[in-house]
DNA sequence: AACGTCAATATGTCAGGACAAATGCTTGAC
DNA sequence: GTCAAGCATTTGTCCTGACATATTGACGTT
């Protein structure tokens, strides 16, 4: 049975409040200060304590369940959710998961250049077949091991790869800095054989079983931002995520 | 250029009013009277004409911002996306799934027994190692051509599969009939080669890649409910998801 | 013509109050 | 002793009101 440390807050501060109350109660929950099945006060006294009205504290609440770290339930209170919840299954690449894991990650750019889309190049990113695309693809690897083997495509005007050293900065962090506010991703995973110069450049044997991921994603404007067709060693990787219902 | 149909509101349904509202947005998207990039009225005037307080038609606008579907933009307005988005990745299982598209799937029930919990079982599902636990192993086809094959285990407080029938309703519906409500569940998918009794109950050859899948899901009250082992024939099956970042 | 400023617009945040509905415990009747 | 009714608790829904902040376009100045 944990109990909940104070939270402080900052009216001065340009976080809104129910955001960093919503901070301060995840990291209760992440570094143990609260376990699973733990109680929070009801919403109306934390509320009270806080000096917010409960419209605020409950906006607060609400960012936990729907992480699926908090469950409510009428006439009974909000606890802690007893599953740990893996780091949700983000609108972020490959690049900024391992920055984040602390692992050293190589990646090396086998092509950079613009193509013409071809009709499902084009469809996925809505734009005609025959548009200028860039074509990018990079194999990734740990500790000298390649585990990843992506291709992406984007639109021309979306964003200038020319310069762009995507050996320092992920796909994903390139476009943020240009701008792009991605919102909205479709993915598709499964899984196929080798070929051969996939099993080439991934140091593995012919028809070795791969993770397949093709994944399109749109910015805040709807807009069709990148499409990706990415293969995974599968004895490296796995793709990991929480669902919630609400 | 799509216009949004007029909302009909029952104050007298027992349905939450914002729910009601986001129901008629979110069919006027998938019916396509709405178009991706049209623009939502705004929010005091939608809700004036609805006889609608701000905040209700916002927390309608909310879920339907929640599921990918609409995106805001402050001083702007609220646009549809262009995306379209696949059915969200939801915590139902298989057979839901396979029911919803019309598919007749064939489910033969491999074997169902309680057993003591491994090391892993136990651990994925709270309980001390050796504790019994139902054991579940189910075959699923569609046409006759099997592709996946799960294997399940249950506490044996959570429900009890003495005499259910699992080749009529899907494990996670037999739970919700039981009163168990699904919340949480962590996942992950990969790959791997087909084992031999594996490839010879999916019809497929030995050393054929499968799509692995293990996942465990948690109640409304944080208690692990079930944890399953699932295999599919990779080119039978692939995992579908939408994700959403806010 | 180019640039900066300002106003209109729309969403973001926050407050305070009211009633409804579900849950769980206590109390009372039989 | 058991079961049902009632009550307190807590979240769910909905309202009104206010100010903050980002965006866009019009306007005026340079």
């Amino acid at each position: 049975m944990g109990s909940l440390p104070r939270i402080g807050l900052d009216r001065s501060s340009p976080v809104p409040l129910y955001f960093q109350v919503a901070e301060q109660l995840e990291r209760a929950i992440v570094d143990g200060a609260l376990v699973p099945g733990d109680r929070i006060e009801a919403e109306i006294e934390l509320a009270g304590s806080l000096g917010l009205s409960r419209p605020t504290l409950r906006q607060a609440i609400q960012v936990l369940v729907d992480k699926g770290m908090l469950v409510r339930k009428r006439g009974v209170g909000t606890q802690v959710v007893g599953a740990k919840i893996r780091r949700p299954f983000e609108l972020t690449s490959l690049h900024d998961d391992l920055a984040r894991t602390g692992q050293p990650a190589g990646t090396e750019v086998l092509s950079c250049a613009v193509v013409e889309a071809d009709d499902e190049v084009g469809h996925e990113l809505q734009v005609p077949p025959g548009s200028p695309v860039w074509s990018l693809e990079r194999l990734r690897s740990v500790r000298d091991e390649p585990f990843a083997l992506m291709r992406n495509y984007l639109p021309v005007d979306v964003v200038d790869l020319r310069g762009a050293d995507l050996t320092a900065l992920g796909l994903y962090e390139l476009l943020r800095h240009g701008g792009v506010h991605l919102r909205v991703a479709n993915q598709r995973i499964g899984a196929r054989r080798a070929e051969a110069r996939e099993a080439r450049l991934l140091a593995e044997r012919r028809g070795a079983p791969l993770v397949t991921m093709t994944r399109t994603a749109f910015d805040d404007a709807g807009r069709a931002v990148e499409h990706g067709d990415h293969l995974y060693r599968a004895d490296r990787y796995t793709v990991e995520l929480t669902l919630v219902d609400r």
